[in-house]
DNA sequence: TATGAATGAGTATTCATTCAT
DNA sequence: GATGAATGAATACTCATTCAT
């Protein structure tokens, strides 16, 4: 009967908060990011019971943005090869458009101040991706490591790599082909 | 700021930083380095002017033990995949000796307050690895991207090598073993 | 503010004051008061048109509670003696059986929040006590002190009393005898 | 070979604690506190840890007050009724002549913010008077109730005394002897 | 030079009250 | 009338830096 909440404010603040946040780190004052939004100091802790509590929802929800992208226009029946350049490109397409979520994420990963169950919940997304890999590496000699070790690879290479395309941007393409060369050798040959 | 009179201060404090930035971030509060330090607060700044000084001074220690350790016993003779393998190797075992170190150090290149000259300097001393790169990727597919996205290929796949060989210590050679031979694969094939 | 529909959810607001700030003294929230009370933040304003009204009104209440026991089943023909163990007694047997509506009394007494009016207004139900307790100091060497001072008096020497029977209830009855001797001594003796 | 904490400046903040709580309660600002006392906000927080290490050393401050106040000139050789008198009359001149203490020290009494050994500390000055109520009382018929009853009995009514004093200073003298006698019946008649 | 007290701007969070639904 | 989201002033406490000793 009341006023209900809004999940447009919601957006806002999360969105505020990747703003000021890749501009001043986790430090980013709950003000700044609440004027940014257009609501009023307070309101924030309606939508966030604590600055620790929207931390971790904005992990989730830059990790379910990714996630949702990566997986879109999956091509199931692909080869093993294809599929992955399908997501290496995702992946880095979203780095390269994103560079204040990409950075954000990477503050929230290193804080310290994002909880297991948020991590663990973060993850759930990129089982496919794991299995993906799995496939991959049949015959490498990476075959027996556990598979988040080759995701982190994927993972690490791509960040790599997506840090040259924004910086380089007239070379991103070069990059991001080289990138993904030195991915694929790195987890495919013996 | 005169010239502090114990070089012993300015190193004790660096240490305190080191331990107490791996606690609790780049916010770690000066007084609290100064305390493990056993120096009044004050005494910290006569050593550094500002808290700034004293992150970006903590950087260039950090790297240049790095790089100190990097370089001892460089087999400059050996074969071009034998001194990768050394630096490889000594970049890895130093990563899981000085956890705290690494910390900071990545805390402190994502923080924004380590200044340009500071990076310059502190990459100089990795300059004879970029030339061994470089040789080693005569043949592959990424002879012609710049030496510096190699450099950091190698960087980003040892760190995620040494955060696996520190989780399961019990498989650490297994992980440093494999961890380089998906570099040298990365960077060498066609 | 329209006369408000519900006096069951007034007195339910007041009891969860009641409850409240008996754990929290005066700086209990609205927000929590109302929610023991089963109704919403806002609903609360409808009854009472600020805190401080609620404050005062929770004064009023409870003054009224206490003086309704003290003066039902009062013996009016009986010796002043009487009447007085039988006013002692109402008191002292109220205080123990409502420590909460106790305690917020006290607060609500020393906070400064309740107005003049409502002090007034909550002392008439008193003034009987006041006739009677005239009346048993005939004799005594305090026979020419307001006799609201005696009734200070009363009052504050039947607030210990119920402290020590609520602290050591075993001995509940020894004090409340000893409290009323005591104050009898005090009134009476030249 | 720093500067020196000021006991002057711990002094000025108590003092100015007893000056704004009275005013405004125990809910009184840290910074208006401070400002009353001439130092900055942040200083008084080198001074007292916390709002609550204030409001317990000013409870301690305030007993400790009293106390000297009440044993000063204590005749140890006179009868019991002098003596009982003299403290009786220390008590409620001190009450008298320091209102604002009297009223801070009712407030921290009732807020729940001071702990149990700053409360036990703050009894220790009053052992003496203890021990003499005592032996007013051995052919009382309170004398086999515990001390500390006669010990609350006499405050309680000693600062009924004392707002009666205060509300009519031209009935001062009145209300002391009044009370005082009232207080010797209560405890002495049989 | 070394010390640590002094400073005051900055920060997360709370809360009485208003008002859109 | 009832609801609870929205508001923003208020508050305890922290911290880099300065400066008296």
């Amino acid at each position: 009967m009341a006023r209900p909440r809004s999940e447009d404010k919601r957006s806002a603040i999360l969105a505020a908060a990747v703003q000021v946040m890749a501009e001043q780190g986790e430090s980013a004052p709950t003000a700044k990011i609440a004027k940014l939004a257009g609501v009023a100091e307070g309101t924030l802790f309606t939508y966030f019971s604590s600055k620790d509590e929207l931390l971790n929802q904005l992990y989730l929800a830059i990790k379910a943005d990714m996630g949702e992208v990566m997986l879109s226009t999956y091509p199931k029946k692909a080869s093993v090869r294809t599929r992955a350049e399908h997501v290496w490109g995702k992946y880095v397409a979203w780095g390269v458009a994103n560079p204040h979520k990409r950075k954000v994420m990477a503050q929230l990963t290193m804080s310290g101040r994002v909880n297991e169950p948020s991590k663990a919940s973060g993850s759930k997304a990129f089982a496919d991706v794991q299995v993906l890999l799995n496939e991959s590496m049949a015959n490498s000699s990476l075959r027996e490591l556990p598979s988040n070790f080759v995701g982190a690879v994927m993972t690490t290479l791509a960040e790599v790599t997506i840090d040259f395309m924004t910086r380089e941007p007239a070379d991103a393409e070069r990059y991001a082909a080289a990138g993904f060369s030195a991915f694929w050798n790195a987890i495919t040959k013996d």
